[in-house]
DNA sequence: GACGCTCCGTGCGTTGGCGCACATAGCGTA
DNA sequence: TACGCTATGTGCGCCAACGCACGGAGCGTC
């Protein structure tokens, strides 16, 4: 693998308050996740909590008819899974990397532990529990009442932030995945992007060139959602 | 209005330590909700919390162009709003009343002072916040993959679930605004529940003739939500 | 009992995304 | 350099839901 990492890369941890994070950190463990690697099946009790640096994470629920349904991306803002934090431990949703990049990683009984004796921990955490939930119905929304165009560029926005360079791998088949349509779908409406301009791609590979026309392009949905973030966890 | 109910018959009040739901009960009171009233505008902070009893509530999203997104109903299983448990206070959602009943109500302020006091009431909420989340990825994921009649059948049945009888008044307009689709769409979907026979309806009013039925022509989504209710809190 | 408002019924052309089928093109490997 | 695997490009018919338009029916009100 490659150069260490600060568990302030992940900006959900950085924002957690000082003598909090001292209590997390000899415990924090960076891993390198792998683009399909699978965190966690679903109703499931996971290991480990993850923290992301510059890999992204998604949870999926499977459907009976065998099609996917991307629930949340996650990446440096947050954290997976945030059962730990509420209490429930698991949830009906896999969680899979779909770009490799590193991540810290937490055993689950220790946060537990850790959080149990430490207010000043768990209310940053159950205000980013709210944060995601927000998330999770705007791509809802989006998914429903935007163009699929408009939800490729929120997707690519978030990507882009939660990666800590313009270009990712990512084929245009994952990318269908997580936005629950058809690859051809998502063939089409990356072409369009390519033809303005924003965005650049080869066989697995995507490269933000235009952030901002791609902001110009989306809903107001990634808005919505940095705001909140920003609200509730000062990102 | 009517006769007195009690806290018990909201479930998720019904689901507290007792002890917990004395020091509650006190400040609860009872209260009825008019289908169409507001009970919160987005990112305003609501002066109560809400437990329906046979009252239902639905959280709105508002999107730019106009259009809107129902995030969740609420019913006697829940209550309105996490936001109020999660420490965030606010959400970018609004609260409406749906189908008219009754409620019982807490002021904001005394509701978190009581849970600061009290972690035996503080982990049942939680517990429910991730069931609410459960429930909304639930309601999205249908929403974009399951046909238009299904999505109708498990709205159907929630607000069976959350009505003490087996009437109440809806129009298709507001189910439309519910399901985030056209009222035309609705109507066509209801002549067919009614043609089999599992559904009665009238100007304003519908009937569940046949609960069972509707179940099988419904989607998992209603079994998997269900189940994770009964799971973390157990009814 | 006539009016008016709201709610339900229905038809018709449009359209975004689906399902399928197959062509072409990058890239690792032997 | 040839092969094989996987990713991307593209065409065609299909269908659910949309947008619009208007008819008709329940129900309160004066």
């Amino acid at each position: 693998m490659s150069q260490k990492h600060s568990p302030r890369q992940n900006r959900l941890l950085a924002a957690l308050p000082a003598e909090g994070l001292k209590l997390l950190e000899p415990h924090l463990q960076q891993v390198l996740l792998r683009a399909g690697d699978i965190l966690s099946e679903p109703d499931t009790l996971p290991c480990h909590a993850y923290f992301p640096v510059d890999c992204t994470l998604s949870l999926y629920y499977h459907m009976e008819n065998g099609e996917t349904a991307e629930t949340a991306m996650i990446g440096n803002e947050g954290m997976f899974s945030v059962a730990t934090i509420l209490g429930g431990e698991t949830m009906p949703y896999s969680a899979t990397v779909v770009t490799t990049g590193h991540a810290f990683r937490i055993a689950r009984d220790t946060l537990k532990k850790i959080l149990n004796g430490t207010e000043s921990l768990r209310q940053p955490l159950l205000l980013y529990s709210q944060a995601l939930l927000t998330q999770m119905e705007q791509t809802a929304g989006c998914g429903r009442h935007h163009s699929l165009e408009q939800q490729l560029c929120l997707h690519l926005l978030q990507l882009h932030d939660s990666s800590l360079s313009d270009e990712f791998e990512l084929t245009h088949e994952a990318l269908a995945h997580m936005l629950g349509v058809r690859r051809e779908g998502i063939t089409k409406a990356a072409k369009k992007l390519r033809d303005a301009g924003l965005i650049d791609y080869r066989r697995g590979h995507i490269r933000i060139l235009d952030r901002k026309g791609l902001d110009g392009m989306s809903c107001e949905c990634y808005e919505v959602v940095r705001k909140e973030f920003k609200r509730l966890l000062g990102y």
